[in-house]
DNA sequence: AGCTTATCAAGACACTGTGTCTCTATCAAT
DNA sequence: ATTGATAGAGACACAGTGTCTTGATAAGCT
């Protein structure tokens, strides 16, 4: 039973956290989503059982937790490419691909909604990935790059699922396919 | 406590079998997908909870079985919008209305692949949707309708998660747009 | 009909995972 | 250095699972 103990409490308890965490990532990407217990958590982050209540209430949380972790990482990440000069067309379509590339060969990635009974969290990771979309597609309607007889919101929640079919693309060239044909749908009707 | 329901086994074993999966679906409507359990299942259908193990071997099973049906159902309605007469463009689009109309509202519907360990059968009911988007698609191709560029198979499964939007649109009229959106994406660029 | 066999329903048991409680060991502040 | 706070982990009660066994009932055979 190690305690791992670091100079103060509070960096302590910050790297026990941090341990949990990289565990579940590990039995997640290992044995799948549905199948992570508090006792395997604990075990892998070589921790108590017990010890791990005192961190998080229940696995939901634990999930919650490395969800949120997960998708901020994301978020920056595209946050970064729509940072990127050009025009209001080219980072979207930049965009896309980037978040196209993230869902690549993770089925799971987005599903976890379907374990979490309050998917609140869940739900707010989406919102935020939808407000970046939104107001990215908001600018390239604006410059005509993108039609505007529909919502930037709808447009974005359109993307999002859209771009989702990545997960089962087989290919770097299936991926790119699968943008052009989404940007496609983005592309004001003449 | 009832023994036997019905004169026959054979019929008997067909009822249990249907009042099992059909306490399931309202369990699953009324408290989600992750919380069902066999005993609830087996209380819901007035049987003990070891006579629904000589019927399935876990819970994976009873949802598959409840996802089947449920499934089969919308594929035979999907089959029959597509064998409405009409160009092949037309079809397609009253097909993808129709499925964007089946998945409104029900966001677990299809993140049960979440849930199941091996994903089987859920993935052949995605393929067999899948399939009969293909060949609709295949013959708007080649009339026309739809661009030629990319794989019918790749546009399938562009437009079954594109559709998946249909999920988050509050107005019929919002599932229009979605529908045209993911239309125009279709359509070959010029 | 009467007997035998197959098999269905359900009670009982062992096992796993959960969430809480409690006790000990260690840190932090006075 | 003493005292208070808190982390760690063992222990307990509970819920759900999957299997085994026992008694009851239908189906098949003479």
């Amino acid at each position: 039973m190690p305690k791992l103990w670091t100079d103060t409490v509070g960096e302590h308890r910050r790297a026990v956290r941090e341990a949990a965490v990289d565990a579940t990532a590990r039995l997640v990407a290992e044995h799948g989503l549905a199948s992570v217990t508090m006792s395997q958590i604990a075990a892998e982050a070589g921790i108590g059982r017990a010890t791990l209540y005192k961190y998080f209430p229940d696995i939901e949380a634990v999930l919650i937790a490395w969800h949120e972790r997960q998708v901020s990482a994301h978020l920056d990440q595209l946050a970064h490419i729509a940072d990127q000069p050009g025009s209001p067309g080219q980072r979207l379509e930049a965009c896309l691909h980037g978040y196209a590339r993230m869902i690549r060969g993770r089925p799971h990635g987005a599903d976890i909604s379907a374990l979490l009974h309050r998917g609140e969290h869940v739900e707010q990771a989406h919102e935020l990935l939808t407000e970046l979309l939104a107001g990215l597609l908001a600018q390239a309607a604006r410059s005509g790059d993108v039609r505007d007889d529909v919502t930037p919101a709808e447009l974005a929640a359109y993307c999002v699922h859209a771009l989702g079919a990545a997960a089962e693309m087989h290919s770097e060239a299936a991926l790119r396919r699968l943008v052009t044909v989404t940007c496609a749908g983005l592309r004001s009707p003449r």
